[in-house]
DNA sequence: ACAATATAGTAAGCTAGCTTATTATATGCT
DNA sequence: AGCATATAATAAGCTAGCTTACTATATTGT
């Protein structure tokens, strides 16, 4: 009955899309993070300091996303909002020690849920598929954003 | 510096999930409709009339996020809810005159959209991708509700 | 020097998904 | 018949994204 929204690409992509998130917060859940929280220490913890304005950039979501995050992250722990010396407007984010573990264990866990949405994909399948979809992203941030701004700077 | 988040597997495919949606909604932004919400509309054009159960499980949705969308669909009077003669419980939802129009609008919009977005990629790899990702979905479907009951069944 | 403009962060309020709990009605068992 | 269980829809309240608007601070132009 519903055969061309099942083929559907944008319903698929929304679709995959869901339901990785829900398995990962599902296997996470007792961890009191959310893929999206987790994200944010990931990131963290390959530009530990950085402003705001920067982290929402390099994850590509509004200022004011990231700054929910944050309120809860800061809640928790698992960082620290500092003001920035050389600009009273802005503030700098760090990890706390804290953190460090729970990222290894939070990126372990997506490896894992990976392995399962690949199940019976053959490397050479899944190497394509990935080409594909990063040019589809790629696409897409030209038609959204305008002419390329996003990956170019960097602050 | 991100790039291993650039080309993470679940990131990826949620960051074109998104610029998907807020690609769709931006050009729809006119027509008061949102991709959701055609997707309902569009549902109800294959099969009016239903119980709100089984448009929730066809569109793979909690039946509470189908409710809220059918409220503000209802209010500007694209579908109405009617009480089941049968099951004084459910309601049927049917589609009013006006929205067949607009679905094939949306429609046309979808197609455009998912143009731009497939931009440079060869049509044979359109296919393995699109393959490769309703795989994925019927092996995350298997692991979130446990072996498939979604698709089998049909009221 | 100071007025105009730009920028960093946040607030308010929206859609869209989820889980858990409630209400009303059906169904099934004894 | 009547009680226990199951089901259809909704309510309450959460995360996560967005847009638009505001505040405080920087920057720039004259």
């Amino acid at each position: 009955m519903n055969k061309n929204f099942d083929k559907s690409f944008g319903f698929a992509i929304h679709d995959v899309a869901r339901l990785l998130r829900l398995s990962f917060d599902r296997q996470a859940a007792n961890t009191g993070l959310t893929r999206a929280q987790w994200s944010v220490l990931a990131h963290l913890h390959r530009g530990n300091g950085v402003q705001q304005k920067t982290l929402a950039k390099v994850m590509d979501i509004t200022p004011i996303t990231l700054a929910r995050h944050l309120d809860r992250l800061e809640v928790d722990a698992w960082i620290e909002r500092r003001d920035d010396p050389e600009d009273r407007r802005a503030k700098r984010v760090f990890l706390n020690p804290k953190a460090s573990p729970m990222i290894e264990m939070l990126s372990t866990l997506g490896q894992s849920v990976r392995a399962q949405a690949m199940t019976g994909i053959s490397s050479a399948d899944e190497e394509l598929f990935m080409r594909v979809l990063l040019q589809i992203r790629a696409n897409l941030c030209v038609a959204n954003n305008g002419p390329d701004t996003t990956k170019s700077s960097e602050n």
